[in-house]
RNA sequence: GCUGAGGUAGCGAAGCCCGGUCCAACGCGCCAGACUUGAGAUCUGGUGGGCUGCAAGGCCCUCGGGAGUUCGAAUCUCCCCCUCAGCGCCA
């Protein structure tokens, strides 16, 4: 959420901004929330004033009262006054909550090395780490390999939870533990704190993090229950501090959050649908920042080399992308994809994001830092994947796949392995 | 799920029965200033949100949330939410 101030007093660097994104609409629910903004302190003022009057006019009964005076003069100019109140209370309160939807629908200001585009398509590489690897046989679509080395079963998940579900088996099981266990194992070793979530939100905080609109796309509700599935454990990181202000002292607050999350919203699109990369259910490690605002552009290259280290330690080839406007998304103000490379699929595909959500994201969580009694500001939030399986898994797959259909296991992830080096899949039954 | 006790500012805690000196006492913490070589101690002021004003300041709101009674609600009435304790159930 854009902070009201900003929209107030300097309009023309928002409206730049949409302009950049293409997003006419926005900038005419721009021009809207400046006049609504514009009507409500207007009302406020009158309202403020008749308030004004109903406590004095209470103030002076009481002592009139005291006195033994006669109050019922006093007493008819007041109730006149409940009703009035009442209506431009109502005012007041209908064009506040016109502001804040609007200022929740207004986009990140984003940050000047942003390409400017329309879609994916026009996302700009940054880097390329790696050479693709390139091998003298066929290889195998990953849920193929799977199924025939039984270490998944799409058909029974499917029969029990519907598509979008899997049970993974033996060896996959502890491939999938390994690789976020490494990846928790190297995020603390960068000093962020381990954080095993809440997989479940109340809606009042959810409400904080994501934009209103996804509930129905993309959130698990539990029947019943004020309770939603968490999409991911940025989600309740985020939320963690929602309506409290952080010590400075505290500052920056880093976070690894191993959870796992659930989607609604998967789609299908690209080569081999089936298999692990579109999942209602998978698992993943998080990076998550609260640092000041002049730290954060730091952090955000910090977090990017953190999720480059760890692929580059499996040994993964992958390049970085800077998302550009038309894919950026409203939260962030800019945004790496590490995109990981398939060599099955042929391409680069996204496994981790990276974002800076500049002040956006904590100005509607209500969280500030600074000191109690002192002075205040908005902490900036930034969060970057650190290892998603099942997408993790995809890319060890087809990066480590051997002739004879065994998976070769990543030499880091050995020592999480028992020091097991290759998974060859349960015997046929 | 049942029964009971609670929800007051960053935290602790009074006030609620008996509505108006509550623009919420007091303590701790924190912030600013004074004193000090520095720290500490001490003293003074401050301590949430918003509107308005160049500023000094002025004003409004805030006692879990909402509705009601009233000229006036932390205080009275009703509904809801949450937390804690005990019991039940349970990996």
């Amino acid at each position: 959420m854009l902070d009201v101030r900003l929209v107030r007093e300097n309009p023309e660097v928002i409206r730049k901004d949409l302009a950049k994104r293409h997003a006419p609409d926005k900038a005419k629910l721009l021009d809207s929330v400046i006049q609504w903004d514009k009507e409500w302190r207007k009302a406020l003022a009158e309202g403020d004033a008749l308030k004004r009057r109903r406590n004095e006019i209470t103030k002076e009964i009481a002592e009139a009262k005291k006195a033994g005076k006669d109050t019922d003069k006093l007493r008819k100019e007041a109730a006149a006054l409940p009703k009035k109140i009442a209506a431009l209370d109502l005012r007041i309160e209908e064009l506040e909550g016109q502001v804040r939807d609007g200022l929740l629908r207004l986009p990140n200001l984003l940050h000047g090395s942003v390409p400017i585009g329309k879609d994916d398509s026009e996302n700009v590489e940054v880097s390329r780490w790696g050479t693709p690897r390139t091998v003298d046989f066929e290889l195998r679509p990953h849920g193929e390999l799977l199924e025939a080395l039984r270490l998944a079963d799409f058909e029974r998940a499917r029969k029990i939870a519907g598509a979008g579900f899997v049970y993974l088996l033996g060896d996959l099981v502890r491939l999938d533990q390994a690789l976020l266990s490494f990846a928790l194992d190297y995020m603390v070793k960068q000093g962020f704190t381990a954080v095993f979530p809440p997989f479940l939100m109340r809606r009042a905080a959810y409400e904080g993090v994501v934009d209103l609109t996804d509930f129905e796309n993309v959130m698990y509700k539990i029947d019943g229950e004020d309770l939603y599935l968490i999409a991911t454990s940025e989600h309740p990181m985020g939320a963690m501090f929602m309506d409290e202000v952080i010590d400075v002292d505290r500052l920056p607050v880093t976070l690894t959050g191993l959870a796992t999350q659930f989607r609604r919203e998967i789609g299908a699109h690209g080569v081999d649908t089936k298999g692990l990369f579109r999942m209602h259910q998978f698992n993943k490690v998080e990076q998550f920042v609260f640092c000041r605002p002049e730290d954060s552009w730091t952090w955000h290259e910090k977090l990017r080399a953190n999720g480059e280290a760890i692929y580059r330690a499996l040994e993964i080839p992958y390049r970085v992308v800077n998302v550009c406007t038309g894919d950026i998304g409203t939260v962030a103000a800019k945004k790496y994809d590490i995109e990981a490379w398939f060599p099955r699929q042929q391409a680069y595909r996204e496994v981790i994001s990276c974002s800076n959500c500049t002040d956006y994201q904590a100005r509607r969580l209500n969280i500030r830092a600074g000191k109690v009694g002192g002075e205040k500001f908005v902490p900036h939030t930034l969060n970057a994947t650190a290892m998603a399986t099942s997408r993790g898994l995809v890319a060890v797959l087809e990066n480590f796949q051997n002739a004879d259909g065994s998976v070769t296991v990543p030499k880091v992830l050995r020592p999480h392995l028992g020091g097991q080096d290759v998974i060859r899949g349960l015997p046929p039954r």
